[in-house]
DNA sequence: ACAAAAGTGTTTGCTCTACACCCATGT
DNA sequence: ACATGGGTGTAGAGCAAACACTTTTGT
């Protein structure tokens, strides 16, 4: 029974939520928008086998980035080729400097979440209800954990913060509460003492991540 | 790559909250506590070995029964006989009418969750770890979700609703203002129309589980 | 001067907590 | 009569949405 690990890589890039899908070289499904994925090697674990494409696809120390386990899928005709099990891993990317430095550059393209979800046919396999099922787990997670700060560089100010909410929910927040919120929870973010005025207007304060591990009070969506 | 799935049953009984082990028979690990489980048979879904295997262990139809799925364990070396992925299943069952009607009553037991998480070493394989992320799944799930009604008999009291509650979490809760939060929270619990004297003191209306799928607004712990 | 974005203060309404109080049964 | 648990009412604290207002830059 084979058993293979498949990544949602998600980003937000100038406000757009987007996932990393690769076009298909090989059968089946040959030409095709697919997740970025692999089988798990004998003496590796599972963690390892998502962390090492991930590297593969993007090019980035895989290290510094946020990868968690969403769920596995195993439905007996999910795969022609046979019994293959998918685990599903969810990495959380900042807007990367090097678009997709991948081994296979050319077949790898950001697409907009919103797009790829209204088009339940566009990826192969069951490649679309594994993009939803992670996305769902993202959106939910932005509440409850300091999450969304995985999608910003290392230092980013208030309103870039809340600039990967509004991608990932779709939804305007007002930036007053927001800015009270955010900087009022609990290890949510540390100011770092400087300032930029890379947003225009006045100078925003930068932040880092903080240290919590989960935000009381949780954000509330919408 | 072997292909299992290790199944965490909790139940509540007598305001206890206990999960249901098994004393292995065989090797590796003869004659110590593990988790339900077993491997996935080539035509079968993981949901539906799943399945099959809670219906062994509890002798229940399993159809009316709460089941998901967790995550997924696959460390090189967490199963002595070779390179074996365990794709872990919750299941919460009420108090069953039979203890424990399964093809090998004699060895499955419940034994009250605190003490098992509290004894790390108890269990074989990574099961303890297994079922401390199932127990906090569900923990955070009596939050947000109306699961804690999959504890109770069909029809229920509000008071035994919460008895749910404070048994899963460990903590105390104060009758009346949950009895206003579980009444007031939109498709909850839908009033029966009946009375029980079954608790003793004045009659309780009896409920049904509601339709919601989350709670608006959650219930909080402590 | 003006536009744009950062950040603070205030009002208003809601929710949650804690607890006083009454209700309906069994013994 | 009394104990036991069921259920409602209410005052006070705390929180959050909505928005008026001030600050600090670039052009």
């Amino acid at each position: 029974m084979g058993v293979a690990c498949d990544l949602v890589i998600l980003t937000v890039r100038d406000g757009s939520f987007e996932v990393l899908l690769i076009r298909r070289g090989i059968a089946p499904h040959r030409g095709r928008w697919a997740l970025p994925g692999g089988f798990v090697r004998p003496a590796e674990d599972l963690e390892q086998t998502a962390r090492r494409e991930l590297a593969e696809e993007t090019g980035v120390d895989s290290d510094r980035i946020h990868l968690e386990q969403v769920a596995t899928y195993g439905e007996p005709g999910r795969d022609p080729r046979g019994r293959v099990i998918s685990v599903a891993y969810l990495a959380l990317v900042p807007d990367l400097p090097v678009p997709v430095a991948g081994s296979d550059a050319a077949s790898a393209s950001w697409i907009p979440v919103a797009d790829v979800l209204a088009d339940p046919g566009r990826l192969a396999f069951d490649h679309h209800r594994i993009l939803a099922d992670a996305v769902e787990r993202a959106r939910a997670k932005l509440e409850y954990s300091p999450l969304a700060t995985a999608f910003c560089a290392d230092e980013f100010t208030i309103s870039e913060l809340r600039g990967v909410y509004e991608a990932v929910w779709g939804v305007a927040l007002d930036p007053r509460n927001f800015h009270r919120k955010a900087t009022r929870t609990e290890g949510f973010v540390e100011p770092v003492g400087a300032t930029t005025t890379r947003d225009g207007g006045r100078p925003a304060q930068l932040f880092r991540r903080g240290a919590a591990t989960t935000l009381h009070p949780p954000l509330t969506r919408a």
